[in-house]
DNA sequence: GCTTGCGTTCGAGCGCGCTCGAAGCCATAG
DNA sequence: CTATGGCTTCGAGCGCGCTCGAACGCAAGC
């Protein structure tokens, strides 16, 4: 498959690694080195998400976990595992009614596989969409930072004294 | 410049267009070509958004519009650009409180051209951010098909009879 | 023993970005 | 002449995804 492939050269392409890339990767390749059992701290941290989201992860259904003998949360590693499922899926943008269809369908046993796969390949189309879109956004405003003859312009800085005179803009061009 | 060359680059690899990427290819690189003026439902059909929304962003302080004998609108060719910019960076995801500000910025005058510079970076820096994201997000789906054995399943199609029984998922896992 | 801190439940509230409905005006079609 | 359709303003409402506050429980540390 042409998983890792593209990974690279995405990541290649994109540069500038952020703080994000490093640990997202991490959660991404692997998903199994999680502990026997969490708390809710823990998993927060792991997640980078709050409590309070990952209680209200729960109310809605997308997953259930046990408590201890003082009420705490106490997540397995399936619910762990779930979890990112869940927070990765949510940051591609699925949206909560769709995510928690899933679920069911995945409690609901392995007859729901195909019908799974069929949101997985939909949500995969729309995860292309948007990133066709934001790498159309980028080349827009990439373009207009350069005619503002901003770090990586390329004729700019002519006849104007101060901070950017002297250029073709119309008055209100933004 | 790197951009049509990050653009080229972008679609290729993602491939599959859909009838999104050519009209938005269209709009981001023909900023020029809008008639002396229009009404509302073409700027809406131009832009792809609702009157509603056009009336709200002029609400919203993002855009002023004239109006005719009737008090319908009318957008001259520098509204239907400032409106194509900002449904623009609607779409990379700046907020609509950035959005305000950066025309404010823009209505200030050309002394705010370093500000607005700073703005657009940050913005470029949030795309490419999103990007990485996305792109580890759409890793992660793809990986997740091709375990289900879909389409591009590497060694699925196993034992089981019917709609995809046979692989090594534990219970519960999505 | 008391405080500190992290956890619990429940329901309410919020920020965002639209989205809609009501009531009315005007122009064109039949 | 009337009806239809598209526009206007205004304010209210909505869907989403959290986010927070209140009131409480339990355990460990000073």
């Amino acid at each position: 498959m042409a998983t890792e492939d593209l990974m690279t050269r995405a990541l290649d392409m994109l540069g500038d690694d952020g703080p994000l890339s490093v640990e997202a990767i991490h959660r991404l390749t692997e998903p199994a080195d999680v502990p026997e059992s969490m708390v809710i701290a823990e998993v927060a941290e792991l997640l980078d998400v709050s409590p309070h989201t990952l209680r209200y992860y729960e109310r809605a259904g997308l997953v259930e976990v046990a408590r201890d003998g003082n009420g705490h949360r106490v997540y397995d590693a399936q619910a762990v595992r779930r979890l990112v499922f869940i927070t990765r899926m949510r940051l591609s943008g699925m949206a909560m009614r769709d995510l928690q269809h899933y679920v069911s369908l995945v409690d609901a046993g392995e007859h729901t596989e195909p019908e799974r796969l069929d949101m997985l390949l939909e949500q995969r189309d729309t995860i292309r969409r948007r990133l066709r879109e934001l790498t159309l956004s980028l080349s827009a405003v990439e373009y207009k930072i350069a005619t503002y003859g901003g770090s990586t312009g390329p004729d700019v800085q002519a006849s104007g004294s101060g901070t950017g005179t002297g250029r073709t803009a119309a008055p209100h061009e933004p």
